[in-house]
RNA sequence: GCCCUUGUAGCUCAGUGGAUAGAGCACCGGACUUCUAAUCCGUUGGUCGUAGGUUCGACUCCUACCAAGGGCGCCA
């Protein structure tokens, strides 16, 4: 608890207590960031209104009931009765020395910890990961990573559509190619052109249509052979996956894969157990639940549809036993998908539904982590100049290359090595970061120029203030750990307000959380390198005025340092030593 | 037709019922013999889509409308 606006909440709940008795109970007591102060309590308007009295005689008996002579070195009554604080400079001191000595840097653990599942990513077997695919992998991977941090117990899963109809032509386009024609051309990664190919036949010939049928009833039946080519479809596909996540630096691995497949066999019991809670209907020849609240064009109940009037079952189905699975096996209490917004009404239904069926009970939870589109420069769906779309694998190249145009440019004496592993770390947070750092519900502009900018709320300007630091403890030759203890002196504006924002990385990091939202820790560590610059700029560490001063500085640095790789790193960012 | 999301500076975006709505880019003007100027400091720029309502107080909550995008029965 090193966030000094956390800390004196709990005072002020208190005071507000004592003042209001039963009256305050429901009065928001809440202590916010201030441009006035270094915080501001708002409570005593609400309560003067509750108790009849005015606001600025309630504001003057919460001082004067308030704990805060050591926390404040003023606290007074402005406006209609506002509370405006300033924090004491040896209470920040105090408490920077309480985030540095601590293990996650003065934020919070989980009071409980939750087994959380979390669905992203989700490519298509045979088919190359598209820039579609990025906000889903890149959000769900720092949501992972800082649910951890926190922690919590974290199992990922990645729903491949590794199941369906399709898989039939796939196959069957495989069979044509020959096994080995075919794991080459998937194995470099060239999957579009063998769906493709596989789309052509099928739209193509007559015959060809009959083969692909035949060739889903006997997937569906479990023929070896058949199962044997899927899986060899499945395996290239995933294998390939991997390297993308390799490239991106996300935590999915293969154990991951939790694809539409590993359903099959519960799609039954699904249907089994709807039916004897006598939640199944027939209608239109199909088996369906209708979940209250949901009606289609003509104001009629809408359907969930879990077994069709083929008898197959859907992608509905599937996700009811994912809920299921999630629940009964994996014993999770908050199931997270990171899916696109336009699926919002479905997992409704499939939430509705499993609610319905008991699968979905309080506290247990169901949250959808929607986003919106990544968008071309000409605000309609990000496409390639000819109208393709684009594949993930170009799209982290050229990042890449360049986020090396730039480095050469600025830094010419790195080695090659150096250079190119800059490069890299540069690039892929530059596309990451441009996913994190604006609200996931909106689509957003997906544009180069401003991402691997060194102004502005980038990556680049986040690790460029981080490799300062670095730069700092390699020219004074001190080693960063001996700093950690010392309790640092805070004078000059610029290091106060370095330190105030140092002390945030808690109440940012969980109100990230809390909203599962990433770009709220942007916004924070953005501020956090501002604040940093700015420091830099006016406080010189190795040329301080006196030792005290200069190791007090030294301390700072290394503490914004470690919070800035603590943040980048829970967003799947490095932070380079050097730029 | 019903439902969902979005609408804030020229552009890209933040904004927790609280005081005077903030950044970056662009524009203009400053600061490098200096711990990395890949930076910093300053100026300019707003009917918060529109109209009502709730409230001591509304960009924030509610209602209606406008605009853009999306969803609405056997694809996933």
């Amino acid at each position: 608890m090193a966030d000094p606006i956390v800390y004196v909440a709990q005072r002020m709940a208190v005071a507000f207590a004592k003042v209001g008795g039963s009256l305050a109970d429901g009065i928001d007591t809440a202590v916010r960031q201030s441009d006035r102060a270094d915080a501001q309590v708002n409570g005593s308007l609400a309560l003067a209104k509750a108790m009849g009295a005015t606001p600025r005689d309630i504001a003057i008996k919460i001082l004067e009931v308030a704990e805060l002579k050591d926390v404040c070195s003023s606290a007074e009554v402005a406006g209609p009765g506002f509370i405006n604080l300033t924090f004491a400079n040896d209470f920040l001191a105090r408490e920077l020395v309480v985030a540095s000595t601590s293990e996650k840097l003065g934020v919070r653990k989980v009071a409980s910890s939750r087994r959380v599942v979390i669905d992203y990513s989700a490519p298509n077997v045979a088919k190359e990961m598209h820039v579609g695919h990025l906000r889903s992998t890149v959000i769900g991977d720092a949501l992972v990573r800082m649910l951890m941090f926190v922690g919590n117990t974290v199992v990922r899963e990645n729903h491949v559509g590794d199941w369906g109809t399709p898989f039939g032509m796939l196959i069957e386009h495989l069979v044509d190619l020959g096994e080995t024609n075919a794991a080459e051309e998937l194995s470099v990664g060239d999957l579009d052109s063998f769906y493709r190919g596989a789309r052509k036949k099928f739209d193509g010939s007559e015959e060809f249509q009959i083969r692909a049928r035949t060739r889903v009833v006997a997937l569906q039946s479990g023929d070896a052979e058949t199962l044997r080519l899927w899986k060899l479809l499945v395996a290239e596909s995933t294998r390939y996956f991997q390297t993308i996540y390799e490239t991106l630096g996300v935590l999915l691995q293969d154990s991951d894969v939790m694809g539409e497949s590993a359903y099959n066999a519960l799609l039954p019991q699904v249907a089994q157990r709807l039916s004897d809670l006598g939640l199944l209907t027939n209608s239109d020849g199909a088996d369906v639940v209708f979940p209250e609240g949901f009606t289609n064009r003509e104001n009629q109940p809408l359907p969930l549809i879990i077994r069709k009037t083929d008898g197959g079952y859907n992608y509905a189905t599937s996700d009811l036993a994912c809920v299921i699975d999630r629940v009964e096996r994996l014993d999770s209490s908050l199931l997270l998908y990171v899916v696109g917004a336009p699926q919002a009404q479905h997992l409704q239904m499939v939430a509705a539904v499993a609610k319905q069926a008991g699968w979905l009970q309080s506290p247990r939870e169901m949250v959808h982590v929607a986003f919106g589109n990544v968008l071309g420069a000409d605000r309609k769906m990000l496409k390639t100049r000819s109208g393709d779309t684009i594949k993930l694998d170009a799209l982290l190249t050229e990042a890449v290359e360049r986020a090396a145009a730039a480095v050469a440019e600025k830094n010419p004496e790195l080695s090659a090595d150096t250079r190119n592993e800059i490069s890299r770390i540069v690039g892929i947070g530059a596309v990451k970061y441009a996913d994190l750092s604006t609200d996931r519900i909106k689509d957003y502009t997906f544009d180069w120029e401003r991402m691997l900018s060194f102004d502005g709320n980038t990556s680049p300007y986040l690790q460029y203030a981080h490799a300062r630091i670095c730069s700092i403890f390699r020219r004074a030759n001190v080693d960063r750990a001996s700093v950690r203890k010392v309790i640092p002196k805070i004078e000059h504006k610029a290091e106060r307000e370095l330190a105030m924002r140092v002390l945030q990385f808690d109440s940012a990091l969980w109100d990230t959380i809390e909203k599962y939202s990433p770009h709220r820790l942007c916004t924070y560590l953005y501020d956090l390198a501002s604040s940093f610059s700015s420091f830099y700029e006016q406080c010189s560490v190795l040329k301080a005025d006196t030792d005290d001063q200069r190791s007090s500085r030294l301390m700072l640095c290394d503490l914004t340092a470690r919070v800035m790789q603590a943040g980048l790193d829970v967003l799947g960012i490095e932070a380079p030593e050097q730029m």
